[in-house]
DNA sequence: TAGGTCATAATTTTT
DNA sequence: TTATGACCTA
């Protein structure tokens, strides 16, 4: 019986309500998960389970944080309900067929209801970059960009938009709270995002916040909630540390009593406040209902060995707020978490290229390890270290595929075909023509934004002067895909025939970016149509990142490179923590308030958990910066994590690198030596 | 329009 | 340091 398997704790998250009989609805129920603890096995379980007691896995609604773990979850309930269904589970394949995350499932039911709602159902989805670039276009518009003292950048103006929306808090609490630089700006602001969000309507494109607010507003009609909401008996949420107030607030429209509710999290490990994540929506949860929501908590870890957990929980005790309880396990081990010492970080990517091959060597591949860090670009050496020895990796979070100009480009001219009132995707693709600049372009835009027909408006158009044959090859491309006369996924050869020319003219290595086209007309293949294709992979974009090394392919080993944000949900054997230094891990940027240094904090402790059995947090001593520090010096003493202060010490082994080689009492003393340097160089500096 | 210079602001993590 | 945006010139 696969219960059987299962812990307690396990078995009652996935048990909740379910006993009574076959067609009871649970009452809400919140699964407090620490790391490591088989939560997205419970999970899995508890859905596999509700559909084996008979609940029909179409009115079941799954929403994970990541498409990836969307995929993983499907995969366990489809193989745990065939070990138990046997044959009769073919009927249960693809039948989950509500999972994914709040951004994809939002932007479906806002395609199904698109018309109860006012809203175009052809509408197109801007990503982070283009929403920022009509900001822009916006921006300029009302004269901001011209005013006496600086006005906050696009970057800034979206983000404090993106906080208000998704925290659901007044603009001028937000300014004084998150952006108090931006506070006397606050009128312009206002005037900005209300002129920001018509733009939006007009054009027919919503951004990744609107997929939540409008999905909020339309359940905020109790009818439409109520249509809602009954289309699923369960709904389950998993990560719910890392959701915020707006998601918080769908969930509550849609199952006001939390019948058949499940939230799964573990506020240890919440990590996503810069994306308005709170903390409260876990820990208010069981209070929002009455009676109030159980709480199952699972704090036994089947991942990492004793020491490793030992080590964590310790850096985890000493965060100023605490709620659940210490991990425990049973996986004993005599090899602590190592403390490493290097000299700078050259010094550091050669000791982790050493022991991964060194690993390597002792059976373990290069899948089953790891190098996690705050930031993508600390992982710069590591990688040319790696680049120059052929250690194939694969690096994930940081700049993706996708924010290259050339697949922009692409994706904008399909995007523009899709919605040709999509002024930030026109405004990019007319200015790829030679001799087409801002103010043609704006024309160009404003003829067809007039006409009911933008397209035909655009083609009676006479060509700019200096673009000649250029704009009406452009001109007939967009024609061609609006008639669909090529289908899906033909038409991505038709954008990338008349973007060949130009990416020749416009880019010196033309030859790479082409192979990059022609990988990404891979990827579109796999997709039904274009506007499937568009949405999913803007709001699931392949999460490796383009790079010098290249994407290997995937039957092949490779050493995984992550941020820790992005190392969520995930466990190797082996995992080595780069920069476990102050001003890394807390980065410089976040020791602002208590809160964001306890979130840095936390994710110390998420990267320390992803461990199985053994984990090197490295410490470069010397740091090499830029900028700043304009007294003209170069790099800086940098010291050991504030989170691991001396009474933390006794959980590591501590040790340095590269290690002398032991043999003459000399060469002990002469170790000696450069320790008590080292430390009279620090004093120099303080 | 295209391509340059120059000043100054932001700097991380991601759906 | 790097990115952005304002401004200048051909």
């Amino acid at each position: 019986m696969y219960l059987e398997k299962l812990n307690p704790q396990q078995r009652m998250a996935v048990e909740h309500g379910t006993l009574i009989d076959g067609n009871h609805i649970a009452g809400p129920l919140l699964v407090i998960a620490g790391a490591g603890s088989g939560k997205t096995n419970t999970l899995a379980h508890r859905v596999a389970h509700l559909i084996v007691k008979g609940a029909d896995p179409r009115r079941i609604l799954l929403m994970t944080f990541s498409r990836r773990a969307a995929a993983e979850m499907a995969r366990r309930v489809e193989r745990i309900c065939r070990d138990v269904l046997g044959s009769n589970a073919g009927v249960m394949a693809d039948a989950l067929s509500w999972s994914g995350t709040f951004h994809g499932i939002g932007a479906r039911l806002l395609r199904d209801y698109a018309e109860q709602i006012g809203l175009d159902p052809g509408f197109t989805i801007h990503d982070r970059e283009d929403s920022a670039d009509l900001m822009n276009l916006i921006r300029h518009d009302l004269g901001f960009s011209k005013t006496e003292s600086r006005f906050p950048t696009k970057g800034t103006c979206l983000a404090i938009y993106s906080r208000a929306v998704n925290s659901e808090t007044a603009l001028d609490l937000v300014l004084r709270d998150v952006f108090p630089w931006c506070a006397t700006w606050e009128k312009q602001l206002r005037e900005l995002f209300a002129c920001y969000v018509e733009a939006k309507q007009s054009q027919n494109v919503l951004d990744y916040d609107d997929l939540l607010l409008y999905w909020a507003q339309m359940v905020g009609e109790a009818m439409i909630a109520e249509d809602i909401g009954s289309r699923f008996d369960h709904v389950l949420v998993d990560e719910y540390q890392d959701t915020n107030r707006l998601q918080a607030s769908i969930l509550l429209a849609l199952k006001p009593q939390g019948q058949g509710l499940t939230v799964v999290g573990d506020d240890a490990q919440s990590i996503y406040s810069f994306r308005a994540a709170t903390v409260r929506n876990i820990l208010d949860f069981p209070a929002a209902f009455s009676p109030a929501a159980n709480i199952v908590t699972l704090d036994r870890n089947y991942r990492s060995t004793q020491p490793i957990l030992a080590a964590a929980n310790a850096v985890i005790d000493l965060a100023s707020e605490r709620f659940t309880k210490n991990l425990w396990t049973e996986r004993q081990s005599s090899e602590r978490p190592r403390l490493v010492t290097v000299r700078d970080e050259a010094e550091q990517a050669r000791y982790i290229t050493d022991m991964v091959l060194d690993n390597r060597e002792e059976g373990l591949t290069l899948k089953q390890q790891a190098v996690l860090f705050r930031a993508s670009h600390h992982s710069g050496p590591l990688e040319v270290e790696l680049t120059r020895r052929n250690i194939p990796f694969v690096k994930f979070g940081g700049l993706k595929f996708l924010d290259s100009a050339h697949v922009k480009d692409m994706l904008a001219a399909l995007r523009f075909a899709q919605n040709p009132r999509d002024r930030v995707a026109g405004f990019r693709l007319m200015q790829i023509l030679p001799g087409v600049g801002p103010s043609t372009a704006q024309k160009a835009l404003d003829l067809m934004a007039e006409d009911a027909s933008p397209i035909s408006a655009l083609a009676a158009m006479p060509a700019p002067p200096r673009s000649g044959e250029d704009w009406i090859d452009f001109v007939s491309m967009l024609q061609e895909m609006k008639s669909g006369k090529a289908g899906w996924p033909a038409e991505i050869g038709l954008a990338r025939q008349w973007y060949a020319p130009h990416l020749e003219r416009l880019h010196e290595d033309a030859a790479t970016r082409q192979a990059d086209l022609l990988q990404l007309e891979q990827i579109a293949s796999g997709y039904a149509s274009r506007e499937r294709f568009l949405t999913e992979l803007t709001l699931d974009p392949p999460d490796a990142t383009s790079d010098q090394a290249g994407v290997p392919l995937l039957d092949e080993d490779y050493l995984i490179l992550s941020t820790i944000h992005s190392a969520k949900g995930q466990e190797w054997t082996r995992v080595f923590m780069l920069n476990v230094v102050d001003g890394c891990i807390p980065s410089d940027l976040a020791v602002g308030t208590t809160a964001e240094i306890e979130e840095e904090r936390r994710l110390l402790y998420v990267a320390m958990t992803r461990a199985r059995d053994g984990l090197d947090l490295v410490v470069p001593q010397r740091f090499f910066t830029y900028g700043q520090n304009s007294q003209g010096d170069r790099h800086v003493y940098a010291s050991r994590s504030r989170f691991i202060p001396a009474t933390l010490l006794q959980f590591f082994e501590a040790c340095s690198w590269p290690q002398v080689k032991s043999g003459s009492a000399a060469q002990q003393q002469a170790r000696q030596v450069r320790i008590d340097v080292g430390a009279r160089m620090r004093g120099m500096w303080r």
